[in-house]
DNA sequence: CACTAAATTGAGAATGATTCTTATTTACTT
DNA sequence: AAGTAAATAAGAATCATTCTCAATTTAGTG
């Protein structure tokens, strides 16, 4: 039933994180080639379209970016080159809810996520007393922290404002 | 774009949380008055259904079990009353990756995990000083909370003493 | 119990994100 | 430059979920 898996482990040692700055052409084409990936138009684009804009991209909004640069390319290719990126590690999927998934590089920086679960609105924060926290919880059950996944979910202000929750008076 | 959020609001403040053992239909009829709803066989059926098999059920698997009661039930209604409970919070819903979601009866206590990534050991616990904080990261960004995810990863003491992390040599 | 308004239902169509298919084009190797 | 394996565009297919709506059922009310 599952035709594949949403992650796959990394294929080597080597980190392979994309910083959130220019990059050159030929930086582009190494990162492509340190993914076993031939080098096209498209991917070259689509890596591109990483760096301007907002930080968390539906694959849609990715498209859209890059077809203003070549109108030929299909929505196929970014997907697939998303999900190669995603199997990875180069970018970070983040799925919420039944809204589309969105991408991001994968930060150099961990932080965690504040999501809007009306609007999909995504604010990224870092908490050390948090982070801590989890550590003091961790050494408490004998356990070696080694990563964490914290993810919280509400109204931005934005959505509450706009939409009243209806009351029975 | 998006026409009906994924999680809303409780209606009310008084706690509607089932647990995982047996109903009475008496029970069960008063779980769906509380939840403002009208008492039908349908509902009646997926509710039971819940407290048989698997803790955590798709909406596919629901209606395969509640079928075999009532052969002319619809994907839709089990789908609708499903968004009803999430709503409610009487279940949660759990997404992973692109799979359905799945659905669980929300456990009485609220718990977060922490997960040995060697064993699998799960690890229940709960501190209420992280969740006082995320409700201040929260308020921080204007955003009102309604639910979150955390999730611990490392190594439990079992597996740290029992396999020493391979060396490269 | 019968009546009525409002809620609920089933069936299938619709939606929307993502993946697959296939014929064609392109990138890299020799 | 030629050959081959990978990548592409376009659109069809898939799959979970939601919507539509006519028909039915529920919960009050008299």
């Amino acid at each position: 039933m599952i035709k594949e898996p949403a992650f796959l482990p990394r294929q080597s040692d080597e980190e392979l994180i994309l910083h959130d700055s220019e990059f050159t052409e030929d930086q582009l084409k190494a990162i492509i080639r340190q993914m076993n990936l031939k080098i096209t138009q498209q991917r070259l684009l689509i890596l591109k379209a990483f760096h301007d804009g907002r930080r968390h991209v539906t694959a849609q909004e990715l498209f859209e970016k890059v077809i203003k640069k070549d109108s030929a390319i299909g929505f196929a290719t970014v997907y697939r080159f998303l999900r190669n990126m995603a199997d990875q590690r180069l970018v970070t999927e983040v799925r919420m809810g039944g809204l589309p998934a969105r991408y991001e590089l994968t930060p150099k920086k961990h932080h965690d996520h504040l999501t809007c679960t009306r609007c999909g609105m995504i604010v990224e924060f870092e908490n050390k007393t948090i982070e801590t926290l989890q550590e003091k919880v961790a050494t408490q059950f004998g356990f070696k922290l080694t990563h964490h996944l914290l993810e919280l979910y509400g109204t931005c202000m934005k959505c509450q404002a706009a939409k009243p929750v209806k009351t029975r008076g």
